[in-house]
Formats: C-alpha cells, structure tokens, sequence
DNA sequence: CGACGGATTGATCTGCGTCAAATCTCGTGG
DNA sequence: CCACGAGATTTGACGCAGATCAATCCGTCG
C-alpha cells in the first residue's frame, strides 16, 4: 500500500522496522479524498479515529468569542495530524483542510493493538506527537517574542523546513495553499499586516509568494531574521 | 513511598492500576530539593532522565537572540515536567524552577521496561504528555487573540485550575512564587504592563496578588473575561 | 540602617490594528 | 469569448494598545 512512505521521513524512520511498517499500515481502515476548506473534526466531540495526512495541507485551530480563528498548527504530507486524540480521547480543537487533501483514517481500537504489541513503534508515534508539541512550543516563542517581519518569516522557514523532509521543498520552491488571511490566523495578526510584512520580505529579497507558489530567495537570511534554528524539528537525526 | 500522589489526579487516575502505579514509583531512582531560580535542564543536550515534581513550580523557556525569555510552560505538583524527553532524546528548551520544589528523578531506561511491559500505564504517561501539548495550544490562543487583561487574566485561571485539581487551591487563594516579570514572560508581554493589568484586575474586583499570594475574587467574570474554558486541562475526566 | 530586588506610576513613542477603497484573479455561465 | 461576481491582494489614512524610558516607592534581609 504504502500510505506511510513519509511518516518520521527524514527523521527516524530508521527506527521503524519493516513488521512495525507494516503493523501500521494493517492498521488503516480508509482512504479518502477531501477538498479544500473541509471540516474534518471538531472540538469535544469524543472520537475514535486518527487522521493521517497522505498529501495536501491540514490546519488545526480554535476561535475566540468572536469567532476569529487561531491556528494552532499547519500540517503537511507524513503528519499524522491528530494522533494525539488517541491518548486524549477527544480533541480541545478544530481540524480542517487548507487545500485539497488525501488522508487516511485509523481506528483507535487498531493503535491500541499496537501499543499492546509494539513497544517500538508505540515509542514512534509518541515521539511524532511530541514533534508537534515542539512546534506549538516554538508558536508560542514565535508570538511572544518575534515582531511582525519576524512571525511571518518564522512560519515560512518551519513549512519550508517540513515540506523539505518529505521532498516536497526543494529549499528554493513549494507550493502552499494559504491565503494571506491564513497566514494572518497563523502569526496572530491582520491579513492586512501580512501583506505588507510580505511586500518587505520581497523588498529585501529574502523570499515571495505569489498564487500558492512560494520562493524562497536567501534561506540563510530569511532564517537570521527570523531566528529560526530547525533544531526542534528533529529533521536528519 | 507515595511520591506519584499527585500525578494524573483529578484526571484519568482510576485508569492508573495499583501494579501500574508501583512499577512507576519503583522506577524513581532520586529524589531531591532544589533552591528557586535554579536551572534543570538545558536545551538540545542529549538527557537520559525525567524529571516528576512533587512540589513547588518549575518552568519552562525558551530564550530569543537578545537572551529575553519566552516561557512555554509552567509546571505545579503532579506534573512530569519534561517526561517528553524520553521519545525526544533531547530537549528543545531549558527547564528551570521558579520557587524552590522537590521533584523525583526517572531514568529512561526504566521508562523503556515500563513501556514495554505496561501498554496501559504507557497510554496514560503518553497522555500525560499531551495534556502539556493542550496547555501550549491554549499559550497560542492566548497570545495570537487575547489583550492584555485577558492575557493576564487567562494565565491566572490556567494555575488556578491546576493547582486545584491537586488541592492548592480552594478556588480563592492559592500561593504563586512567580513575581510580575515571570507572568510578562509567560504571557509575552513587559513587567511594567502585567502591573499596569494587575491593577486593572484588581479594580475590577476580579484577583489581586501579593508577596506570592493569589486571590481570586469572582472567578466566573475572570473566566469570562478571559475567554477562558478549562476543558483543555482535561479534569474530571 | 542601608541595600537590593520587586512593584508602581507617569510621559512619550511606535508597531500594528482598523477602516475603507481600489485592483487583481479566477471560476462560471451566457 | 467576454461579462460578471466573489474572493484575494494591495495600498493609504488614522488611532490606540502596549512598549520604552525613567523615577519613585516598598518590603525584606544582612
């Protein structure tokens, strides 16, 4: 089947064997197409099912009163999106599509038998939750600490960085379904805004965006700017 | 020994069997008492044991280029602070203790023997983890779309609602060790404006705080202010 | 008593939000 | 093939929340 080919890709797929492989793609009960701007799951609801990402772009996001979005993460192929709501048993927020998406779905019954037979492979998918616990965490650094430039730098370098692992950056180009106003939801800040931090980041010639096409200029300066250190990813380990 | 009292309570503790719980409390290797301000742990060094707190507050940041601190989490009694280590290998941040605490020490290489022989005790250590991972989507929240006061007011209901689930709080008063600069820090904001808010909300008749001590007057409007639901924190469950 | 870290308050500055309008892009149907 | 409309992008003018700078006050501890 391999569904699976880019989950941990780049980062310690080594470690899982070829019966655990496997064990985990056994474990997927469907595959199915999703268009863009597609709920997928909400808040509180009890589930019984994880989503993996195949291909596309997923964010996960809470409201406020007024119903404004925050991003609370962007995933890209190889994520499994919302495999910490096994453990959680519901989710404390919504999930839904960027653009059009490829998923496949796995029942919690089916990673409890995995827990109960493959410590290894249990150890992976927890390490794949805590990758994202990283990533909220350098959310969090990124809107305490980083100015406008900064915020969206920051994001660019992580998906730049994540689509990498998977192939799908060639350090210079992706494509990426955001809108200005996603972003702004991302960064914590107006669409207007955005605009123009992306107008100065093309006047300095570090990077631009233009129809779902990202190109980065000078990864390095983006990078300075943004004080963006990949580390907590885990990419290459 | 009875140093796990805390963990989990108020959450899924009943799913913690009493054979569960002794190989936990049997995989402590130390315990020990450390003076307030001291440092735990340092970012991207290779770390070989968790850390459990028993009692007092740690916290943990990450810092920008100019060395100004952005805090990512900050833990009471129950919680295992940096038990993500153990599927990171390494941490992204460095942990240090706000007041003087007690914490325990568990060597990963015991976690390893708990993981493989306890596939339920393994779930809800996993889902210990997590919970921090919803603690840091909520830290997003409130950065991307609170102001000021509900900043401010947020991180209060979030300590209270923890330190209660362990019995530090009646729901009035609870002790908090942390002076105006460390709420800044959490809350990605200057000391001089946490006072500036702390009077608001003092005025308001809502909480006021002295010589690390809390009191909240009307916890419902401070909810309500703050836009604050405590389902993320999974108590009661 | 003096020193020092933390709390408090005032004055001023600025980054980003808000509001509003113009332009561009692309899908749809006549 | 063109007209239309919805959504996305771009730009300008203006206001304000929170930063910055700086001075004073307070409580604790040697």
């Amino acid at each position: 089947m391999a569904i699976f080919n880019d989950f941990l890709r780049d980062r310690r797929r080594d470690e899982l064997s070829s019966e655990d492989l496997q064990a985990l793609e056994a474990s997927v009960h469907a595959v199915q197409n999703v268009p863009a701007r597609h709920s997928l799951a909400i808040s509180k609801q009890p589930i019984g099912v994880s989503t993996y990402l195949i291909e596309g772009f997923i964010c996960r996001y809470m409201d406020d009163r007024e119903g404004v979005r925050q991003l609370v993460a962007v995933h890209v192929a190889g994520d499994f999106v919302d495999l910490h709501g096994y453990p959680l048993k519901r989710l404390d927020h919504d999930v839904a599509t960027l653009g059009p998406c490829r998923i496949a779905l796995v029942r919690h019954e089916a990673i409890d038998q995995l827990v109960r037979d493959r410590p290894n492979l249990t150890k992976l998918l927890w390490f794949s939750t805590l990758l994202d616990a990283a990533m909220h965490r350098e959310w969090i650094f990124r809107l305490g600490r980083l100015d406008a430039v900064a915020r969206v730098g920051h994001f660019f370098c992580e998906i730049e960085a994540k689509l990498r692992a998977v192939e799908l950056s060639d350090g210079r180009q992706f494509s990426c379904p955001l809108t200005q106003a996603d972003i702004g939801e991302a960064c914590g800040m107006t669409s207007v805004h955005i605009n123009r931090m992306l107008k100065e980041l093309r006047e300095r010639g570090l990077m631009h965006m233009q129809r779902g096409r990202v190109t980065i200029l000078d990864l390095p300066a983006l990078r300075r700017l943004s004080e963006f250190d990949p580390s907590y990813l885990f990419i290459g380990e």
